[in-house]
DNA sequence: TATAGAACGGAATGGTTCGTTCCCATACTA
DNA sequence: TAGTATGGGAACGAACCATTCCGTTCTATA
């Protein structure tokens, strides 16, 4: 009965294991459009109750914690395979930026300031984040690709207010994302360009933003 | 006692007058931060007391709609002030999105978005400064110094997001969004660069946002 | 087929937030 | 000094939400 031959879809446990995932996409899918959503918002997107939710969370907070904790995992893997494309260093900054904003990566992570205590193993996540995102920038500025007074908070910045864009359906809103997308990188790329004002957002003034 | 040396200050009158101000500044301020604040919260910033709030605007909505409006006059000013400098057409546009940055222009209007109902005469405003704001990017346009392909869509977008921009204090705030306008100025100038990706978002997907 | 128990759905609960109203104090005006 | 415009801020009631609870469904096993 197990192993019925087109799908091992009946069974409380498969319906279980198929949920896990539901709930991961419903939470980052609701949470991304409106990061304090109720919780009830999300059993409604992922179409199951809130006991499945709650079997698998202990509390809303932690949740939230494990949606963060993934969005920099997923970031810091984006950072990894631009690093270790080995095509002309401009395109593989490029594509990691678009990628970024595929993925949703680095806009919950931000969204969600504030919302939970930061565990020190997120903190330490951040600064490897930081420092991979770093040496990526300075690749693409040794090629002569990138505009020298970019820093890694500007990074942060494009792509978190890239994610608060949303106008019409997903996909639309998607599209409008990329277009403003690459307006950004046309003028990133301006290696010799006038130097932007104001020091670039640092560290301390974008974490500050979850100590509060 | 009413013509005291120093200042008209004193009496219930002059009070009211200040008020009138302190608290259209400060719903202002604290709307930008934060659309959803509680009203509680523009009294506390004014310095006032809930009562001086009601006595003047019969609902949180009245206070939002008028605070709405006030933008669209506002940012309309802006665009007539382009209009009319004669300057070189870019300087033009270019400090016409300066100044709507440091108004807060496009914000509220758009931050407010579905938290009231529009009246007929908010919509007749929002024609004309779209009619308006597409005179200023034609005459750029035939200048030759802005893409083909940006149109009033992206403008709106543009400055609404800019907006969204908010880390350290109202000064370090400005300084930053001014950090990206400018980035996107340098992008918006190349007449000749390729085409950006998806068409740009129309009047209707924008207004779309109020009608929920 | 009967039954224990995992996994759920969703109503009920209790706490918090917030718009609005109310009551009383204060400061001018006549 | 009575009358009136302003304000301050507590009190009220509705709405929202995280979390808990209880009855139901479905599987596996005997």
């Amino acid at each position: 009965m197990e192993t019925k031959t087109q799908a091992p879809m009946s069974g409380r446990k498969a319906q279980a294991a198929r949920n896990d995932e539901l709930i991961r996409d419903a939470a980052r899918a609701v949470f991304t459009a409106d990061p304090g959503a109720p919780i009830s918002a999300v059993a409604e997107y992922a179409g199951v109750g809130i006991s499945a939710l709650y079997r698998r969370y202990k509390s809303k907070e932690e949740l939230l914690q494990r949606l963060a904790d993934d969005g920099m995992d997923r970031y810091l893997a984006q950072v990894q395979t631009a690093l270790d494309d080995d095509r002309d260093a401009w395109t593989a900054f490029a594509d990691f930026m678009r990628s970024c904003l595929d993925i949703g990566a680095g806009s919950l992570t931000m969204r969600l300031a504030g919302s939970f205590p930061v565990t020190d193993e997120m903190a330490q996540k951040g600064r490897d984040i930081h420092m991979a995102t770093q040496r990526l920038l300075d690749r693409t500025k040794e090629a002569g690709a990138l505009r020298r007074d970019i820093e890694v908070g500007d990074i942060s910045v494009l792509l978190e207010h890239l994610h608060t864009i949303r106008i019409g359906d997903d996909e639309r809103m998607n599209r409008l994302q990329h277009r403003y997308l690459e307006l950004y990188l046309d003028a990133l790329r301006m290696a010799d360009a006038e130097e932007l004002p104001g020091p670039p957002p640092n560290w301390q003034e974008l974490r500050g933003r979850y100590d509060d």
